[in-house]
This record gives structure tokens, sequence and C-alpha cells, in this order.
DNA sequence: GATTCCCTACCTGTCGTTAGGCAGGCTCGA
DNA sequence: TCGAGCCTGCCTAACGACAGGTAGGGAATC
């Protein structure tokens, strides 16, 4: 448990927090789940915020990391947009989990600032991503590749927010079909 | 204070949980924001999850109220379209708030089996809502208004929480205005 | 006289956080 | 090679604050 205790905090926390927001976070409860004692955690994370602003930070970059691995690997922006939703629907998959951003932005009112920040970092590297492969793929004109780029992520955010309102995948996979239907998304 | 209690404490109730969440509404604040004590609210709502289930229920039966009356004003489903998003522009409004629909959806896991009902009551009523004005203004095919309707809710939803995390009306207007542009809402 | 509405006082449990200690592995001078 | 000292990672125990909830009483209303 030792060498990589960190990590296992980090990795046990995020999933808690998918499901159960950074209010839901306790420090016994995620101790107990790793299993050590809830001080103990204080030798890695120096408050409560500290954990939560590592936790999203970790978040967005393991993110971008995938992102960019996927448009490296296919390079093929449209298949990329057919792809991008995935992403949020394994969260649904894994145990009818939320997106962490999206947790957090509900809670932004309660959140310490530095995890209100990096919670953010989500977004942001999310619609960068998008917008870049919105231009690669050339489907809008390109000053209007970063609004749809943010479009195409609060609706998806909104179809996972929805899907897991009804514990139902099946919700978020008719709800991404609509919005290709409608033309938000490539068909 | 007596007459209307009971009022008072669900539109206080209320309006907490748009901005903290059930999670984040406490007795205590909630009696001195009414102007009473804790324990006097047991004699109006037996418990925190009826209290929650009365919130959630006011918030749909009013909102359902709210749009029949629109659609009965104007009868014209495509202007009905286009003011559909004001509800919710008007909770970022009044203090960055969110649907506590949408809040609640986010704390699914954490909530009494009785709200959780109450609150996929408003995401109900603005479905069917949707679609009846969808059908109406003839813009989709009959059998797949429901599904459209779904998918404006979930979008629009979305939009909200992403303003919301950057206490930013202005990005949720853009979001709209993106929609529209889009397809997924008429233009 | 019963009911309504609110009160004070208190219960148990959980929260984030801290103080202080203990065991094992590291470095480093004698 | 040995022991001293230090760091790391974890522990037990407890702190004050706050949570939801309960018991029982007092005053006004019907």
């Amino acid at each position: 448990m030792s060498a990589n205790a960190k990590e296992t905090i980090l990795e046990a926390a995020r999933k808690t927090v998918q499901a159960h927001g950074y209010g839901g976070l306790s420090y016994r409860d995620l101790a107990a789940d790793v299993g050590i004692k809830a001080a103990s955690i204080y030798h890695h994370f120096a408050s409560k915020a500290d954990l939560g602003a590592a936790v999203a930070r970790r978040y967005w970059e393991d993110t971008a990391a995938e992102l960019e691995a996927m448009l490296a690997e296919t390079s093929d922006p449209v298949r990329c947009l057919r792809l991008y939703p995935d992403t949020f629907r394994r969260s649904l998959v894994d145990g009818n989990r939320l997106c962490l951003c999206s947790f957090m932005s509900a809670e932004h009112a309660n959140l310490p600032e530095g995890v209100r920040r990096e919670a953010q970092g989500f977004a942001d590297v999310n619609i960068a991503w998008l917008g870049k492969v919105l231009a690669l793929a050339g489907l809008v004109e390109p000053r209007d590749s970063e609004a749809r780029a943010r479009a195409i992520f609060a609706a998806v955010s909104g179809a996972q927010l929805y899907a897991r309102s009804r514990s139902d995948v099946g919700q978020f996979d008719a709800l991404i079909e609509s919005y290709r239907a409608s033309g938000l998304l490539p068909a």
C-alpha cells in the first residue's frame, strides 16, 4: 500500500467525487476505501481542498492526454467527434457516475477556489480539443468552431446528467443520437 | 410570519437547494433565513426528506403551470420554443443559481427516494411540454418530437450548468445561440 | 380544552483537522 | 560495521463545529 498510496488515494477520491461530489467526499470513508486511517491522508494532502484540487487537476490532465491520443491515433476528425461522447458514457457505465467537472460545476458555490479552478480546467481542455477537431473536420466556419465546441461540450454534459438521473445509459445514447439528428453533432 | 410560514420555508429552501444542493440545505441555516428556530420547521415538515420532496414537487408544479400559461398566452409554438430557455436563464441571473432538478440529478446517489422522484418530475414536465410544443410547431416528425424534446431539455440544462461554472450568463446566451445555429433549436 | 406554532435544551453522529507517538528504512560520521 | 539521528508513513485519540432529530413546555387561537 505504501509505494503508491498517494495515487491510490487520488483514484479512490476521484471515484467518490464522481458519485457523491466534493461535499460527499469524507476523509474517513476515503481512508477506509484505501485501507488506512483518516489522519494518514494528511501525510499526502495537506487539506481536503488540496486533495480536491489534486483530484480535479489529475482528472483534466488524464482527459487531455486521452483526447490527444485519440486524435493522434485515428487522425480522422469526424471519427473523433463520433467517439467523443464515449468518455462520458464510460462514467455512466462505471457505477452511474457523473463527470467530475459537472458535479463540481453544480457544487460551484461550495467549492474552495483552488478546486474550482482545476474543475474548470476539464471544460477548457474538452472545448479546446473539440474546437481543434471541428476546425480540422471543416464542418463549421472556422470562427464558429469554438462556440460550437462549447455547445457540444455543454450538451453532452447535460445528456450525461439526465441519463444519470434515470440510471439509464440508454437515455444517454438516445440523446447523443438526437444531437446527431438535429445537426449539433455530425451524423 | 405564522400565516404562511410553510410557504416561506418552501421558498427559502428552494433557493438554498438551487445554490447549494440538497446536501447543502441545513435546518439551522434555513430556520435562520426565515426567522424561526430549527426545531420549529418540524411542525411543517416531518423530516429533511419530506421537506426536500415538497420543495421539488412545488418546483415542478410551478414550472408546469408557468409553461402552460406561456403556451396559452401566445399560442405560437415557435415563439414558445424561443422563450423556453428563459426560465433557466432567470435562475442564473438570480444569484447564479442552478435548476433544482439539475442539482438533484447530480446528487442522485445521495437523495432519499421520495426526493429523487419529485426531482425527476421537473424533467418529465419540461419534456412533455416541449414535446407538445414541437409537435404543434411541426418542426420535427411527430414520432421524433419526444426525443427532440429530451435533447433540448438536456442541452439547455447543460448550458446552464456550464454558464454557472463560469458565473457568466453571457455564456448561457451564447450556448443557446449555438444550439439555434446548429439546428437543435429553431433559429 | 384542544390544536397550532414556536421555543429551549439536548441527543447522537459525523465532519475536517490536529497533537503526539511508534515502527521501519535512510544517511552518515566514528 | 555500528549506532545516532532523521524522514516517511501510518497510528490512536481527541478537538470544536455542525448535522438531523427529539422531548417537553409555553403562549396564542379556535
